[in-house]
DNA sequence: CTGAAAGCGCTAACAG
DNA sequence: CTGTTAGCGCTTTCAG
């Protein structure tokens, strides 16, 4: 049982090439519903199945698309793969996952893979921004690609963004309603752009609220949960504050851990608000507070935005709104 | 700037498609120094990307591997993808990633999928053992694949296993070296095997130390947090035991909270094993005490199988001994 | 309504 | 040392 081909069904059918070709392509036209049928009955027979790489080869069309996402250990990644894939298969496509481990050289190398491997688009969800070469390599490259959260400033808004400036306002704006005023921060990378929007939203919120927000109460993280948990740890010895807001779900499980050990109490003593709504965060103890990301269907959204691209419809960037979930990590400060 | 193909390169070099070709796939032979570096640079300078569905026509290699996962949304799976992610890419090779949401349908459809798309192997992490659809998919369309854990009894023993048998070995002992008699079992759905094994180890050890297990400690999850959190409410509010092992770390985290919920002190009233070492354990409180699995080795080693199976070398499966990591949920019974 | 033939971009004999 | 040529499995005019 060798590899079959169109030839061979079309020889055991009796047809030509061609009409075998029509049938696979689902052509109304032309052809009898009873040569149709023979066809049909002869692949099921055979269990024939089409080699896409040859049609690929001429129809300039691979049917496959590309996900680059930054670290996939990240729980919100798997998220945002899943929105992906369940809308690329909706669409007939396959979806080609990636890990670029926040490196850009790796990054690069799978676009230039991707493309090798003919992709008719790809999604990239990068660190940050772009890096030049990528940037080249998607552009002059002429494949159509759709940024996702992490982007472009300005100009280029090919993509599905989170409005992160809202996301850390509201953030801000439930620690302060809460009546707490001594507040610190946790960021992430201080050049991502993400990182950079959450805080000023948050620092808005507090701004309103006439709450003082000092340079020494914001924390530099890198979104990860070990370095969270050694900044919050060293900077609760030294400080008092009665409330957290960590820029993302990973750095609140690292400040949990410190404030496990340090004995401070959560809410009681310290209420936290994450970012992301990770799946894993109803898991803490107690439920954390966090601005919630509907990464899900932002990867769905995504993909259809990219998958219009290829298609030649113009579709618009997306921007979506975050929402406040708010559980058992934040309280009252009245009531501490 | 139109795509390149090897023709352009020919032309504008001043030499044939085959010489370029040739310096295409490193063939040593043949052609100067000289005419190499020309072809080269010119590539170089159009920035020139071969086409490799065209190759793969004729070469009948796609250097493309499928790896098929039931759920990435549970944490255990990213790690094997980045195991077999890091390793493909080692050995020349892309991944596509799919995603069967525990449905066997959806599995069978993604290894069609896979085939017409000209995958040179499959990596097929399924839910339990391979439904009649997918093992014929498999086997008569002489695709090289490689299971992973979940796999087939006995016979066909081509792919890479855990000793779960051992596992739960591990966790019995563990918790009976500390003291405990009164002991529950969560495991995950009753027909996967993977499930039995890791029950069956664990009543191995129970009985060495001669403790009892009786039937209504055995509880029986799905391998979710959710329903771990209800049954463990339910169990904990009829039974008194001092310590439970979970089938795997999301159940454990069910329990935790079903356990935070009533008052019960963990470890103090309670111990708690679990089994896996996901990454997100550590973020628990107490830090979780589970069978660890190196999953990312395991993701290697599987690809690493599955590449030499297709490059025609013979290479056994292997089984992967779990490894005990006691952290800060259980303790001595003695101590309660 | 159906088929013959050209060609997608590449590799691999086989010649020169 | 390099080029010519015949396909890989499929789609797609263009004829019949």
């Amino acid at each position: 049982m060798e590899k079959l081909t169109i030839k061979d069904i079309a020889r055991e059918a009796g047809v030509s090439i061609t009409t075998v070709s029509r049938v696979l392509n689902n052509k109304e036209d032309g052809m009898t519903q009873k040569t149709r049928e023979k066809v049909l009955k002869v692949m099921e027979e055979l269990n024939y199945q089409p080699n896409k790489l040859a049609r690929g080869l001429v129809t300039k069309r691979s049917n496959m698309l590309g996900l680059i996402v930054p670290n996939i250990t990240n729980p919100y990644f798997p998220e945002l793969c899943r929105g992906a894939e369940d809308e690329a298969n909706n669409r007939q496509y396959s979806l080609i996952i990636c890990n670029s481990d926040d490196q850009s050289g790796k990054e690069e190398n799978y676009i230039r893979l991707l493309k090798e491997q003919q992709v008719d688009g790809i999604l990239l969800s990068s660190k940050d921004r772009l890096s030049k070469t990528s940037k080249n390599q998607l552009q002059n490259g002429k494949i159509p690609y759709v940024l996702f959260d992490r982007g472009e400033d300005g100009t280029d808004y090919s993509g599905v963004f989170l409005d992160n400036e809202k996301g850390g306002y509201l953030a801000g704006k439930h620690l302060t309603d809460l009546g707490h005023f001594q507040i610190a921060c946790m960021t992430g990378p201080r050049e991502i752009q993400n990182s950079k929007q959450r805080l000023s939203g948050f620092q808005r919120a507090l701004k309103e609220a006439t709450v003082d927000l000092p340079a020494s109460s914001i924390l530099v993280g890198d979104f990860q949960m070990d370095t969270a948990y050694r900044v919050a740890k060293k900077f609760l010895r030294d400080n008092t504050v009665t409330a957290i807001f960590a820029s993302n779900d990973l750095m609140a499980c690292g400040i949990y851990q410190a404030a496990h050990e340090m004995g401070i109490q959560i809410p009681d003593q310290l209420s936290i608000v994450g970012f992301d709504d990770i799946p894993l965060v109803t898991a803490l103890i107690p439920k954390l507070t966090t601005v919630r990301q509907n990464t899900y269907e932002m990867g769905r959204k995504a993909i259809d935005l990219l998958i219009n691209k290829i298609e030649g419809e113009i579709s618009e960037g997306v921007i979506f709104e975050p929402t406040l979930i708010i559980r058992e990590s934040t309280k009252n400060y009245n009531e501490v």
